[in-house]
DNA sequence: GCCAAGTATGTTAGCGTTAACGGTTGTAGG
DNA sequence: CCTACAACCGTTAACGCTAACATACTTGGC
C-alpha cells in the first residue's frame, strides 16, 4: 500500500534502447511516430517500452527540440460557472492538435496574474490565452516579448496586445438598457459585485449607465457585494434594495448567480414579476435552465470564445492571420421570462 | 497590435550574464535566491534581468537539477462545483511551498484518465492527487511507477496505492438512508446520473440500498439522466417520477443540482415539503445557499480532503508519515428544511 | 604573520532528449 | 553491373540550466 521507498534509478530512453536492442534515437523515433522505422523494430521497441512501463520525459524532450505543447490558459477564477465552460471550449478545440492547456487562476488580482504568467511563461508555452486586456505592465511587457501567440479573451473594449477575441461588454449593458427602457420600465436598479478588478462588470454597469442616460434616465439604486453565495447575496441585496427604494420597477444584476437570487426572492414574496417587476442578469448560465421562470440575460458567447481562442493558437483559425486577429462577437440578448413583453 | 515577426534569438542566461558582467552560475543563483551573493551583484545582476525582460527558462532548470515544482491534479470534471471546490483548496494549500497546481480533466473516462495520466508524468511532478481509487490497471502501474507521491482523494472505498483521503460514500448513503427512515418516511424514490463511471455515486446507492434493507425497505423507484442542466433534469426527472409512481414520500437524489431541481418543482405543484414529501440531495454545495427552502444534503468535505491531500504532498502532513497515509473524513448530515423533524 | 574558516565567484560536466546529418543496405532502372 | 534513390538506423552535438567542485579573496584568532 506505501509507496516503495527504494530509489531506483528512473527510466530513460537507455533503458529502452538496451531492452530492445536499438539505438536510443531508434526509440525516440517510435515514441514520437516521426521518421522511418520498420514494422518489426516499432513492435520490439513498443513491447519493451510498455514491458518497462517507460514514460517519455517531456522536459528533457522539450529542451533539446525547442518545441512545448503546451497552452497556458489564465482566467481569474474557477468558482463562478463562467471560465470552466470557456476552459472546457478550449479544450475541446485543442483535442487533436497535440497541445494541452494549463490552468492559471489569478483571483482576480493583477499581481497575482503577473506572478501566474511569470511561472507558465518559464515553461515556455506555445501560447497563452488569457482573460480580459488589462494587465500590469509587467505583465504586458512579457505577453510581448515572449514570442508565442497571445489571445486575450471576453472583452473586446480596449487596447489588445496581439490576438482578442471576446465581446463588448460595454454594449452589452448598453443594449440592455434599450432593451429595458424599451419595454416600458423606468426607475432601474443596480445590483453587482465590489470587485474594482472586475473590468468586464464594471464597463457592463457603464455602457449600462450609458444606454440609461440616452434615454434621460439615472441609475434609481445601486447596491454590491463581495463574497459568499450569489444566490444568497441576491436575495440579500434585492430585499435591501426593494426596501430601500420600493418604487424601483426593475433590476439589473451584474451577473446570473445573483439575478436568480433576486427572482426567487421576488417570487417568494409574491411580487409581478415581470408585470411590477423586471429583472436582469448576465451570462447566459445553462445552469440556471431549471428555474420556474426564466431570468432574462444576455449570453456572453463563452464557448464560441473559448473556441476561437483556442483555434488562433493552433493556427486554425479562418483568418489565416498569423496575429494581432480582432474577434467581436455580438451576445444576444434572451428576455426570458422577466422582461414584460410589449 | 501584432507580435513582431522578428524572430529574435530568445533570451537565455548568457544573456543576462553579459548584460550583468558575471558567469551565469552567478546569474542563476541570483534568480533563485541560493547560495551566497553579495547584495552589490545581485542587485545588478536583478537590473539586468529586469531589463532584459528575461524569464528564466524551467524546462532547462528541472533537467539539470531533476527537481519540478508541479503536482498533478487529476480530477474528471469541471463543469460542476465539486472538483473545483477541492482544486481551490489544494491551490490554496500549495500557496508557500513553492509547489503548483496543474490541473487534468479526463470527463468520467479511464481511457482518458489514462491518457492524461501519462502525459501529467511525462513532465515529471513532484506528486500526483487523483480523484477515485478506481483506475485501468495501465494507470496504477504508471502511478505506481512514478516513484512519487500520490495521493488519491473523495473516496476511500477500496484499495489505495499510496495515500487516499476522502469519505465513505458507502457509508455516506447508509446513513442518509437511515435519517430519512428515523424521520418516518418508507416509500422512497432514487434519481441520479446515468454514469457506471461515477463510482462515488454507486457507491452511494448501493450504501443507501444496504442501509434501507436494514430496515426491512427496497427502493420504490428510480430514474436516471444523462447531459443536460442538472436542474432542468432535476425537475423533469421528478415530474416522471412522481406521475409514474404518486405514492413516493421521499426522494433521493444523487447530487445537489437535481435535488434542487425537483425540490422546486415541488414547491411550484404545490406539494408539502418535508411533510408529505422529504428530499435530499447530496455534496453540501454552497452555491444552493440561496434557496428559500434549504435542501437536505450531505457535507462531502470537499475544502478539507484538497488541504489534506496538499499536505501529504508538499510533506506537511500532520501524521509526519511518508506514504501510505489514509485518512477518513466524516461527512455530516445537514437536515436542512426538506426532512421532517421528529 | 600564518592558518583556518568563511564568503563570493567561476569552471566543468552533465540532465534526457531530439535535430541534423551520415552510413548501410536493398531495389529498381538503365 | 553500376547508379540512384529510398528505407532504415546510428552518431554527434546541442538545448539552457544547475550540482558539485574549484578557486580567489577576505577576515579574524592566536
Amino acid at each position: 500500500m506505501s509507496r516503495p521507498i527504494e530509489t531506483r534509478r528512473p527510466l530513460t530512453l537507455r533503458d529502452v534502447s538496451e531492452a530492445s536492442g536499438v539505438s536510443e534515437m531508434t526509440v525516440s523515433r517510435v515514441l514520437r511516430n516521426r521518421g522511418d522505422v520498420s514494422d518489426a523494430t516499432r513492435e520490439k521497441v513498443l513491447q519493451a517500452a510498455k514491458a518497462l512501463g517507460y514514460v517519455p520525459n517531456k522536459i528533457a524532450g522539450a529542451l533539446a527540440s525547442q518545441r512545448v505543447n503546451l497552452v497556458a490558459v489564465i482566467i481569474p477564477s474557477l468558482s463562478n460557472l463562467v471560465f470552466p465552460k470557456v476552459l472546457s471550449s478550449v479544450s475541446d478545440e485543442l483535442e487533436d492538435t497535440g497541445l494541452q492547456p494549463v490552468v492559471g487562476v489569478t483571483n482576480y488580482s493583477p499581481e497575482k496574474e503577473e506572478q501566474v504568467l511569470y511561472e507558465m511563461l518559464s515553461w515556455r508555452p506555445s501560447g497563452v490565452i488569457i482573460a480580459g486586456v488589462e494587465h500590469t505592465p509587467a505583465s504586458r511587457a512579457m505577453l510581448q516579448n515572449a514570442g508565442i501567440p497571445v489571445v486575450e479573451i471576453m472583452d473586446v473594449d480596449g487596447e489588445g496586445i496581439d490576438s482578442v477575441v471576446g465581446i463588448s461588454h460595454r454594449r452589452a449593458g448598453l443594449h440592455m438598457a434599450e432593451a429595458i427602457i424599451a419595454a416600458g420600465y423606468r426607475k432601474i436598479g443596480f445590483l453587482g459585485t465590489k470587485m474594482p478588478e472586475d473590468h468586464r462588470a464594471r464597463k457592463r454597469l457603464e455602457g449600462f449607465k450609458e444606454g440609461l442616460a440616452k434615454a434621460g434616465i439615472e441609475l434609481a439604486d445601486t447596491e454590491f457585494y463581495a463574497g459568499g453565495s450569489a444566490l444568497a447575496k441576491g436575495r440579500e441585496m434585492t430585499e435591501t434594495m426593494l426596501k430601500r427604494s420600493p418604487d424601483l420597477d426593475f433590476l439589473y444584476y451584474s451577473n446570473d448567480m445573483i439575478g436568480a437570487g433576486g427572482l426567487l426572492w421576488c417570487l417568494d414574496n409574491g411580487i409581478d414579476v415581470p408585470g411590477k417587476m423586471g429583472l436582469a442578469g448576465f451570462n447566459g448560465l445553462e445552469l440556471l435552465d431549471g428555474l420556474s421562470v426564466r431570468l432574462a440575460t444576455m449570453n456572453a458567447c463563452r464557448a464560441e470564445i473559448g473556441r476561437k481562442a483556442a483555434q488562433i493558437i493552433s493556427g486554425r483559425s479562418q483568418s489565416g492571420m498569423i496575429g494581432g486577429e480582432v474577434i467581436e462577437l455580438e451576445p444576444t440578448l434572451d428576455p426570458g421570462d422577466t422582461i414584460r413583453k410589449r
